[in-house]
DNA sequence: CTATATTGCGCAACCGATTACATTCAATTT
DNA sequence: AAATTGAATGTAATCGGTTGCGCAATATAG
């Protein structure tokens, strides 16, 4: 008999001849409530296995304690630790949080946020798929007033609480050093969609140069959709074409990754030859051989702030909060593929 | 005014001057509205941008159409691979899906079961933590009916779906194309609690030396939480310990990059002086040097089953459904770290 | 010893969609 | 022309908590 239907407060109300209204306040340690009264409808909700029905308190109160995330996949070590980031925060707050995966497709996210408003998510914390171009979701979740945050894929063409790592000082940093290593044709991978993190780390590259009195060459610059065999094929490519370079910084810890075996398979010396760094500080980068200088965006912190953003949002008079912008400093982890000995430049032929 | 309340059916059918009712059936497409109607209300929906509530659906229908996913952390390859792959059928079927991380932690797990129950989900999909040995929680799910599945960590002592790969046969065959590579004292690594996954893989071991004519060594059996450093160090005692060993599969990739590692520092050559392969084929195995060969978990596919155990058992009479248990063929990965000229045994002496 | 507060709990409406059971009206049958 | 049928929609209860308001009983004040 009770195995089809759950146990509700009701049940518990008529087993102690109170009503349902007091066992829920009951239950939610309401101070007008008999420290007496609690504790029997404390035990009377065990000795039943009472499962509050979340639900309908949703439905009530308009509000479901749920977060959405939608992230790119969750099969990168930076946005699953921004997850984390965020559930950290989130559950102190006894928040539980939905996440879905866009998978880089647009309708896909699209549909996501569909599913998240009708599911009545109290608020969405997002990244933008790669694919993405157009804003119209986004704009009907303002609409709506739901809390909505975007992390390290943003888009300024809507105006929300934005979480971002300086891309451009990655970058920067990142050529600076390659640069004091003695590295003086530095390529650079980037993507041809134009969001946001990739064209700030181009502008980091290219601000980097110019600052140390190299030439900014429209050549050393190579498109590609960054994934492993892009790099490798890049790095084929420009050999293959006689491209003179000594160093690559790539905006993709998984097309450095490429190129490092592709540079490898073609007999050219990491760091001697040609110095080598990513970006994103992937697990692996520590792992390969030699290891890989890469960025790390500080994904944790990321994702509490994300979540604190989210939170003073939720609790913020919609109409006169203004949405802000964090930007988070980013490590450069240096590692074996960029560092030679330090005043030794200019060691390797190739360029001259 | 449309700014705080958000739109409903009764929105949509004062507007139209029907009653809710007919808007429901309307835009569930039943079969007794005309099409007059139906193409009156579905505008009239999207004019006032109308998003249906699902929290108050479920409430009424005590189905959700969201699945509850626990796994340790998603910040695995294989992980978030199996979630990947229930995804996919569960999407195709309009099912959105909850992913939570218990992070090993068992009270983390019961917490999460918990909420999800409170959550009403319609059923939960999951693999327990490292650190469970009490399985009350999970009985109290089925107690209540709720469709359960387990994947790859897995249990007994509940009366569930579950699906696994043949963990027994990987390490079997593991081992032998070690043996097959001349190796002939083949240390395991494994991890201490013996949840079905290791201790399944510790009997493919032995019974592979077994049906090689090959002693089992006790002393060639390393515990260990099965870490990167983990793996570090454990190699770093054997080879402070002067123990014999020409080869290492370990349960886990984290561990057998840990064993790589330390083995390079102390200028160990691999494969030819020590064999090694890993379990889980996480994707830095392939970009190590040298590259890890690694037992495949066919993770996608596994959610794929996973998923269909799950509907199939949505739909079944609870009462007189069997639980199912779905064994997946594992495939081993060669790669470089084990693979030797073909016949050249005893190649290298090892210890000295 | 009244008058006012405070405590403890019940009443009933409500959240938004769904659906079994009418009801209305026109078309069809007899 | 009355009766039957069926199409199209309305009525109202329901899912399971939550909460403003009210009322009785007890406590405190004056």
């Amino acid at each position: 008999m009770n195995k089809r239907k759950k146990a509700t407060i009701h049940d518990i109300a008529s087993k102690l001849g109170i009503t349902a209204s007091t066992v829920s306040r009951a239950l939610n340690n309401h101070p007008r409530i008999s420290d007496a009264t609690k504790k029997l409808v404390t035990k009377a909700a065990k000795d039943i296995n009472y499962q509050p029905n979340n639900i309908a308190a949703a439905l009530r109160n308009g509000k479901s304690r749920l977060i959405g995330i939608i992230v790119p996949t969750v099969n990168r070590n930076f946005f699953s630790s921004v997850v984390r980031g965020i559930e950290e925060i989130a559950n102190q707050l006894n928040y539980k949080v939905i996440i879905s995966q866009s998978y880089e497709n647009f309708e896909q996210e699209v549909q996501i946020v569909d599913t998240l408003l009708s599911a009545r998510v109290d608020g969405i914390i997002m990244s933008i798929s790669k694919n993405t171009e157009n804003f119209e979701h986004l704009d009907r979740v303002k609409e709506k007033n739901i809390p909505l945050v975007l992390f390290d894929r943003i888009t300024d063409s809507v105006e929300v609480n934005q979480v971002v790592i300086d891309d451009y000082m990655g970058a920067y940093k990142t050529v600076e050093h390659l640069i004091a290593n003695g590295y003086k044709r530095i390529a650079h991978f980037t993507n041809p969609r134009k969001i946001n993190i990739y064209s700030e780390r181009m502008r980091g590259y290219i601000d980097a140069l110019k600052a140390h009195g190299m030439e900014y060459d429209q050549n050393l610059v190579i498109e590609s959709n960054m994934q492993l065999e892009d790099g490798q094929q890049c790095v084929k490519t420009m050999l293959d074409q006689g491209l003179e370079f000594d160093a690559i910084f790539s905006s993709s810890d998984y097309a450095a990754m490429g190129a490092l075996q592709a540079l490898k398979e073609r007999g050219i010396a990491i760091p001697a030859q040609v110095g080598l760094a990513g970006f994103g500080n992937e697990p692996f980068t520590s792992f390969t051989t030699p290891s890989l200088t890469s960025v790390d965006q500080v994904s944790i912190p990321m994702g509490n702030v994300a979540a604190e953003l989210f939170f003073e949002l939720l609790k913020a008079d919609p109409k006169k909060y203004v949405p802000q912008k964090t930007v988070l400093k980013p490590d450069l982890i240096i590692r074996e593929s960029s560092t030679r000995t330090p005043s030794k430049p200019n060691s390797t032929p190739n360029s001259k």
